[in-house]
Parts: structure tokens; C-alpha cells; sequence
DNA sequence: GTCTATACTGCGATAGAC
DNA sequence: GTCTATCGCAGTATAGAC
């Protein structure tokens, strides 16, 4: 074990589920702080500001997406990489990150004008534009905007899609937090949705 | 003109833009009081609460749902069926409305423990439910889990297809306030997402 | 690395005059 | 129906002792 910060690490955790319960901007200082037995000083040692906690849980996530990007650029646009981009976006969501982008989904408001959450964004986009590239698209053969329209929008819905498999627990604030979660239910959530996805841009 | 009470129509006008600016939270009744040209106070006049006036606003369009609901389940399940209700909800969206839901898509978080969004939401995962009913899964042939997962995301999707494509504007605050919305490639958007939300649940 | 204590800001909401 | 003025509270953030 490394843990050359033990609090830091902690606090990234926890404050990421108290994202995902309460939304950004709802989720105070206190309240983490309250969670984890430390006063908010000892929060602001460890992180200059709210944003900054954000920040560090987004980067670790961007770097996860720009492998992924950057793989996906190199490949021939084409239902199979599509597909592909698809199984790998899944798998990347499975573990913690999932919940960050839950979060990201469900917290769009108050994360407008965040930069960390505006960064994620523009990534997922580049991910939505290389599914929607419809080989078609990229041939020209399309004048015409309404089914760039359409791809575009489905491109959106098959990450809306994974990001909603992603979705943990439906509630349950009061129960034991070291619960397993992998109920077989949530897998077959996960894999319908991967299913659907596909199905959306293939 | 009836302008039984004009301000009060002006609040909410101005308060469903803000909302959807800055999301429920940040839109504070200070700044919606600035733009009314009024002081705070004479909004409380108006509405007891900052939540009544989302209260209000949403109960505008809750009975138009109520509507399309009672409707939908008054037919027979089917392609056919789910085909029409898309239209008219997609029909529906056009109007106020469609700010509404898209900023009710957007501030999930903000909104989660105010009983006037849970109220949509509710009468949203209804209408999702219409939209799932397989008639397979109605003539009870889906013992299985996987399918029915599938039919309830992709009902889900097709609603948030409609949701984005009620999107008005993407930015632009500073722009005049009256500038006319309706361009040609918004027309064309709502089109293309009345298109995928049928083909997803069809 | 954590604490106590506090500064400062902006929020929703209220009181009472006009 | 609108105003001025203010209350009480919770938020982020800081200072400085231990």
C-alpha cells in the first residue's frame, strides 16, 4: 500500500458520492467534511477550493477517455469500431467513473460553467463524433442535414444509454454503505444497455 | 386581453428562462426581480415561495400530460398506438413546454426533492411505461428480464430524443430576448428526433 | 495535518410603510 | 401591488494555534 495520502484519497471518494446524492452545488463542505469526521479546515488543506475536488475526480477520467479517443481515432470509421468504441466506453464506466459521469448526467445545470465538467464534455462529444461518423457521412454522400441530424442525435442517446447503465443504486441513503452492488440485476442493466447502444449506432 | 394579473404572468415567463439558465439554485429571485425591472419583495407578493413558482409552471403542464396520458391508455398497445403518442408529445413539446422539460432534463439534481418536479417525472416514467409496453411483454411472453430491461431504456431514450430536440437555443444570453427561434435547422432537429424516437420504440 | 474561530457573501423570506 | 430595510442562515474560504 502506497497511501501517501490516506485523507486525500477520502475525501475524493466521498465527496463523489455526495456529488452524486446531491448535485454539485447542494453537496456543502461541511457535509463532507461531517462524513468524514474532519472539520471543512482540514478539507481546504488538502484541496484550494470545491472546484478543485471536481477537478481531480475529472482529470482521472479524462485521461481514461483520451486513451479511448485516441484509439478510436486511429481505427476505420465502420459498425465494427463503433461497436468496439462501444464495449470499451462500457467497460471504462464499470468501475468508478461511472458514477462520475451519472453524476455529470444528472447535474448539467449546475455544472454549466464549471471548467473540469465543460472539459469532460467536449471529450464526450469527440466520442459522440466518432460514432455518428457514418462512414456515409464521411463519403459526402450526405447533402442533405436531416439524417446528419439523426445520426448526430442517436450518437447522443447510445451515451445517454451507457451513462444510465452506469446508474448504481436507485436510492438507499440510509443503508450500509459497504454493501455489494454487483447485484445480478445491475449486470443485466449493463448489458442491455451496451445492447442497446449498438443497436443505436450499428 | 384578459392581463388579469400581468406581473404575475411576466414572473413566470421570465422566471422558466432563468430556470433554464442557470438551473433551479442558481437562479436567484434577486436577479429574476432585476430582470422584472421589480424588487423581490413585490414577487412574494405574487408567489409564496420560490418553489411555487416552479410549482406553477409545472402544473401548466402536467395537465396537458394528464391529457395525453388518459389518451394513451385508452388505446389499444401497439406501433401504431406509440407512433401517435410520440407525435402529439413531440407536438406538445413544441410550444412553453419544451423549455420546461429540457431544463427539467437538465437540473435532475437541482430539482430532486421538490415535489413539483418528482409530480413530472412520475407522469414522464408513465408515459415511458406506454411507450415499453411491448404487447409481447403485455401478453406476458417475456418471462425473462433482458428484453424488458431493453423496452424500458429504449422508451427512455426515446423520450429524452424528444427532449433534445426541444432545445431552443444552445447559448447566446447576450442576443436580443425577441428574436424569432423558429429557424429552419430547429424544424429540421424536432423532425429528426420525432424520426429516432419512433424508430427506437417501433 | 488537523483544529477552533471567524470573515465575508449571497440566499430565501419577512415586516411594515406607502 | 410595490417599495425599503432587514433578519437568519448556510455557503466558501481564511487565519493562526497546536
Amino acid at each position: 500500500m502506497v497511501r501517501r495520502s490516506d485523507t486525500r484519497e477520502a475525501i475524493r471518494a466521498v465527496a463523489l458520492e455526495l456529488f452524486g446524492e446531491r448535485g454539485y452545488e447542494r453537496a456543502s463542505l461541511r457535509e463532507l467534511a461531517v462524513r468524514l469526521r474532519i472539520t471543512k479546515a482540514a478539507v481546504y488543506h488538502h484541496f484550494a477550493t470545491k472546484e478543485d475536488i471536481l477537478a481531480s475526480l475529472a482529470e482521472e477520467f479524462a485521461a481514461r477517455l483520451d486513451e479511448l479517443l485516441t484509439w478510436g481515432r486511429a481505427q476505420p470509421p465502420g459498425p465494427g469500431t463503433r461497436r468496439e468504441l462501444l464495449r470499451r466506453y462500457a467497460e471504462l464506466l464499470a468501475g468508478r467513473h461511472g458514477r462520475l459521469v451519472r453524476f455529470l448526467e444528472d447535474d448539467r445545470a449546475g455544472l454549466r460553467d464549471l471548467a473540469a465538467a465543460r472539459d469532460l464534455h467536449r471529450r464526450l462529444d469527440e466520442l459522440a463524433g466518432l460514432l455518428a461518423d457514418d462512414g456515409a457521412a464521411a463519403a459526402g454522400l450526405l447533402a442533405d442535414g436531416g439524417r446528419t441530424a439523426a445520426a448526430t442525435l442517436r450518437a447522443r442517446l447510445c451515451l445517454v444509454a451507457l451513462h444510465d447503465g452506469a446508474a448504481a443504486r436507485v436510492a438507499g441513503p440510509a443503508a450500509g454503505p459497504s454493501r455489494s452492488w454487483s447485484t445480478s440485476g445491475e449486470v443485466e442493466l449493463r448489458e442491455a444497455a451496451l445492447a442497446v447502444a449498438q443497436d443505436l449506432v450499428c
